[in-house]
Formats: structure tokens, C-alpha cells, sequence
DNA sequence: CTGAAAGCGCTTACAG
DNA sequence: CTGAAAGCGCTTACAG
């Protein structure tokens, strides 16, 4: 039998469930029934288990129960970046994600192993081949085309996947994602009903991008409602950062296209942009009304606080985590959009 | 010898180490050798080996290795938080860490687990005793005296663990912290520098909150050096966020004494400051200069751009990382202060 | 309701 | 340089 010792910081003896059962007086099998919560255990006996474990301080070994199991109890989030691997700063909007997903997995009794991707990285297969997870859940814009074809060889290889994303009805796998379409559609609405007609885009309006493309159509939607359309001239591409939305505003400025409002992609890209604005001496939203996307917690903040279409994070961490395990218990599941809802503030001038 | 199946979405017959032996013609042990390096492996054999690898896809199973080395090659990152856990929003700051603590961590080979905690878990003992991790990164602000006491029983019984904080000399266990009492003290030398004498402070400034108390202590050091000091009057208890920085300015308003800069403990008070201050019609940096502290991206990006103490979190997740391994391979280690370095923006009027 | 035993898939002395 | 074998700490049929 092991003994506890406190030797400073050397490392204690390891309690294994054998040190439990002679404490306890009963079999090292009847503890495990004890710790995993079988019904066949007297209650008496159950209640002398207990206390030996609380005694002793005892864990059960996570990798001895799994390699038993085939079960890892873990899910592992894989966050896609663009290939600027040095920097820290991660799209805020994914690390509202990371945070309610760690919540939703902290409820479920799940681990979660969390790592960056590269689209170059040979992601397809390790986590699970390596029965590291149970399942993945990836998280990340970026050129979609590009990993389509590693979508694919998941689903071939069976591994159990579940993807923030468009809900387009072509991709391998399932997905859960933001109604974009619609939230671009009320962001134009909004500005068409303060009287905006020319709106710039700033944001790829490509199918490469394709969360930030429904958002283009759905105020392009909006426009044609009343006559009008989204004009070339004035979407500018950009990535989700203040830096893009600061330099497409710039671009958009230079190229002279008259515009009396800016729907930004995402709210990094309009606080870039208004701070582009501000520097032309245009001011917010009297010359230009200015809608975000996403609602981030800094959206209240800017000056003026913007208008924002809102995603909810927190469900969709809960729901990603909940299909997946629900995935990996072998029950049906399927693909889900969340609705989007407009938070007016004082960048639009409402 | 398994078979690898690809029927659709069924789970694919699990390859072991004895198939891989199979196919190339060598002992499961030989497999096993190559897989982890071993130097005494004939070059043709290792190649063979290496093949069947590939060829079948084949992963070690994390579990069976960890339970057999006693060794989980996974770091466990703990957050604390403030008892509001049905908000997703972390602070940004702590965020920007995670990135670099997850990058630091694909660098040296380590998996990352990521968990919240309340400040009332049975957080110190889980992840190390149940093999779950071979040592934890503690983050969070908080209250430190609060929870003492439990790093005190994680030294006890041997878990490895490094903690971001205020490097104090009684803390129990190793810290990796900024210089916040040199931070402060740049920031009130600049302030100081630009002629204002009567800064307020929002922000704890007491031992329950050693990091924003030694920003203080440091700014009033500065003030001290030209004769002056911080007043009771002008300092807000506020925790990190928007939404205190913005309540906190209010009630230093309502308390009507006289100020002509505000150094805020982080820049999501200072941008909920600027907020209330320009909503009380003063102007920043004209009336009234602001500095902040921590350097997020947003703050390029307010309005004006905010001055402030850059800490660098790059660099914290590299160490926080790289000496909790030194520790975990048993060399010796130690805490380490980082220095901060002031970035002049125009929210100071410099 | 309980125990003895097999086995999950590795790693690593040990023997050759 | 390679193989046979023990064993890491659990879980779960199987027998009672």
C-alpha cells in the first residue's frame, strides 16, 4: 500500500484505486463500480469507499479509465488562423466562442484540449486517431475553399466534427453558424429606413469568405428592396481586424466613390474604420452611418458606441459542444443557423 | 490484424502498434522504439517502420503511452474568474495570454487543456493527480488572499504549477508577472511630465488586488517625486472591464473633487472612462489625460488612441510555458518579473 | 452485491 | 540491433 508523503516538492506516491480498496476493506473492482456509479454497490460499502477516497485524496487516472474505456472524456478545439503564426491577438469574436464553449464543456463534464491550426497542419487526423478527443469542434474564418477537401477526409475517416460556420449546403460535416444573410439583410434595412442608399461594404464579398459574402448579399437585399444596390466601387476586402477595417476605409476614401454609410463585415473592421473616418474629419454618424457585426462587448465602448448586428456567442458554444456530444453518442444530428438581431446604438444615427 | 474501413460515418477499426509491427515485418516493441526515437533502431528498419506508419495512418494512442510513462505531455491552463459565470466575456487581456500560452505550448509539443474556475472549485488537486496534466498554468486576477491558501496546498502536495501575478516574496509557489509598480510609475512620470499634478485612479488599490495596487503605488511614487501624491478622493475601486471603468468614472465625477488626468489599472477601464468622460462633456486629453494599462489592440483604435503600459503577454506565455517544463522536468526555476514600457499615444495629449 | 481475472495499447528493462 | 514479457491503472464481463 502507497503512503502519502509531504516532502516539500518532491512528488507524493501515487494512490491508485488498490490503495482505496485495502483502506476500504473491499475489492479494487468495487471501487471502481463505486467511482464510475454502479447501482450494484451496497450502500454501506459504497458510503466506506467514499470516505477512503476522501481520505486519501484519490483521482482516478484519467489515462488507465480511458485506454479501458476507449473514451477520452475530452473534446479538443481547433482554432484556424491565417498564416501569421507570431502574432497573439486572436479575432476577439472566436475567444467569446473559446470562452462559452469552455463553459459548455465544464457543464457537460468534458475536458477540452485547445490549439491553433494552420491550414497546412496535418490536423485531420491527429486529435482523434490519438484518441486525444472524442471529437473536434473547429472554429475559425478563412478561405473555406481551401480546407474543404480536409472537411472531406474527416468525414471519410469518421471522426466526429462539428464547425462554426455557413451553413452551406455542400459542405462535408455539419455545421452551426450565424444567419448571415438575414443579419446583413436587417444592418441594410436599418440604414435603407434611416435613409442611407449608398452603403459601402467593408469585408471580402467572395465565396472564399463566405459568412462575410451573406452579409454583403443580405444588405445588397435590402437595398434592392427600394431600388438601390451594393456598388462595386464601394466594397473594399478586409480580414476581421481594426488594422484591415482602418486601411479598407482608407482605400474606400482614396477611391472617391460618394457613400453615405459603411456596413462593416464585423465590428473590429468598423472600429478601424471609424477611427479612418475620424481622421478624414467625416464625421459619425451625421456624414456616415456605421453598422458593425458580431456585437462585441467593445462595441458599447467606441465612440460613437456602434450599431451592431448580434450574434450570440454563448449559444453557440452550448450548441456546438451539445451536437458534437450528441454526435459521439451516436444519436441523428444536424446543421443549425442562429438568428441574428440588430442592437441599435449611436453610430447609425437611429 | 485490424483493418481500416471507410463506411461512411462508422467509426474505422482502432490500427494499433501491433499492426503497424504486422506490416512491417518487426516486433511490436521495434514499432514502439522507432515511434519514440530510439536511437538503437536500424536505419532500414526504422524506414520500414515508418512506412507502415503512413501507409495505415497510424497514431499512438496518447492513453496507453501516458498510463505506461506516467507522463500526459498535457499543460492544464486554469482561469479564475470573478463569480459571474454565465458571462462568456473574459477579459481580453487574459485572452491575449491564452494565445500565446496555447502557441507556447504547440511550440514545445505540449497538449493544452483549458478549464474555468470559480474561485470555490476543488481546482487543486484534479488535473495533476488525476494524470489529466503534468503541471497547471494558474491566470486570473482576483482576490489574491482569497485564494492563498489553496496554492499553499498545491505546493504541499508537489504539483507543479506557475502562476501570472504579482511576483510577491510570500506567495507560495512561482509567479511570472509585469512590473507594475515601475508601470505605474511611468505612467504617473509622464502624466507628471505633461504637467498634471491631481490624477485620479480607477482601479483596486489595496493588497486584494496586488497588481492594480502596485500601479498605484508606482504612479503615486511619481507624483511624490515632484512633490505631490495620489489622493483618496480620486481613487475608484474598479475591476477590469468596460462597464466598471465607465461606473467607476461616474461616481469619481459625482464625487466632485478636481482632476486633471485619470490613470486607469487596465484599458477596458480606461476606455469605459473615456466614455463617461466624454458623456460629461469633457475632453480627453484637453481636460482631462488619460493613460491605461496593458496595451490591448483595441487601444490604437479608441478614441483618441489611449496611452498607455504595454505589457508584454507574448513573451509571458513563452516563460509561463517554458518554466513550468523546466520545473516539470525537475531543473530549477524561479519567478520572474517583466518589465512594461509606456506607449504615447494621444489620449495623454503628450 | 462482490471478487478474480482479462485486457485496453503502449514502453522499457532484460536477455540475446 | 531486436524480441518476449512485464506492467502502467483502470473497467467490465463472468462467476458466484
Amino acid at each position: 500500500m502507497s503512503q502519502v508523503h509531504y516532502l516539500g516538492r518532491s512528488k507524493k506516491t501515487k494512490i491508485t484505486s488498490l490503495d482505496i480498496a485495502h483502506r476500504a476493506g473491499v475489492s479494487q473492482a468495487t471501487v471502481s463500480r463505486v467511482l464510475r456509479g454502479s447501482p450494484l454497490v451496497n450502500a454501506e460499502t459504497r458510503r466506506r469507499v467514499e470516505d477512503a477516497v476522501r481520505e486519501l485524496n484519490y483521482k482516478v487516472d484519467r489515462h488507465a479509465s480511458s485506454l479501458r474505456t476507449q473514451r477520452s472524456g475530452t473534446l479538443a478545439l481547433l482554432l484556424f488562423e491565417d498564416p501569421t503564426p507570431d502574432e497573439s491577438h486572436i479575432n476577439p469574436f472566436f475567444l467569446s466562442m473559446v470562452g462559452s464553449i469552455t463553459r459548455a464543456c465544464a457543464r457537460e463534464g468534458q475536458d477540452l484540449l485547445i490549439s491553433f491550426q494552420q491550414l497546412s497542419d496535418d490536423w485531420h487526423a491527429d486529435y482523434e486517431d490519438s484518441m486525444k478527443a472524442d471529437g473536434l469542434i473547429l472554429l475559425g474564418y478563412g478561405d473555406y475553399l481551401a480546407y474543404t477537401g480536409k472537411l472531406e477526409k474527416l468525414v471519410a475517416q469518421g471522426t466526429r466534427f462539428v464547425r462554426w460556420g455557413a451553413v452551406l449546403h455542400d459542405q462535408p460535416g455539419l455545421s452551426i453558424g450565424c444567419d448571415n444573410f438575414n443579419g446583413g439583410r436587417i444592418a441594410g434595412e436599418h440604414l435603407v429606413g434611416l435613409g442611407r442608399r449608398r452603403i459601402a461594404f467593408l469585408g471580402g464579398a467572395s465565396s472564399h469568405c463566405p459568412e462575410f459574402f451573406d452579409r454583403f448579399r443580405g444588405c445588397d437585399a435590402a437595398l434592392r428592396e427600394v431600388g438601390g444596390a451594393m456598388e462595386a466601387i464601394l466594397q473594399v476586402d478586409a480580414e476581421s481586424s481594426e488594422e484591415d477595417g482602418f486601411a479598407a476605409a482608407r482605400e474606400l476614401l482614396a477611391r472617391g466613390g460618394a457613400f453615405d454609410a459603411v456596413f462593416a463585415a464585423s465590428d473590429l473592421i468598423a472600429v478601424g474604420a471609424m477611427r479612418a473616418l475620424a481622421d478624414a474629419g467625416l464625421r459619425v454618424p451625421e456624414d456616415i452611418a456605421v453598422v458593425g457585426f458580431d456585437d462585441l462587448p467593445m462595441a458599447r465602448f467606441t465612440s460613437p458606441p456602434l450599431t451592431t448586428v448580434f450574434q450570440d456567442t454563448k449559444r453557440a458554444g452550448e450548441l456546438l459542444v451539445e451536437t458534437l456530444l450528441r454526435q459521439i453518442g451516436g444519436e441523428q444530428t444536424q446543421s443549425i443557423t442562429l438568428p441574428a438581431s440588430l442592437v441599435v446604438r449611436k453610430s447609425s444615427g437611429a
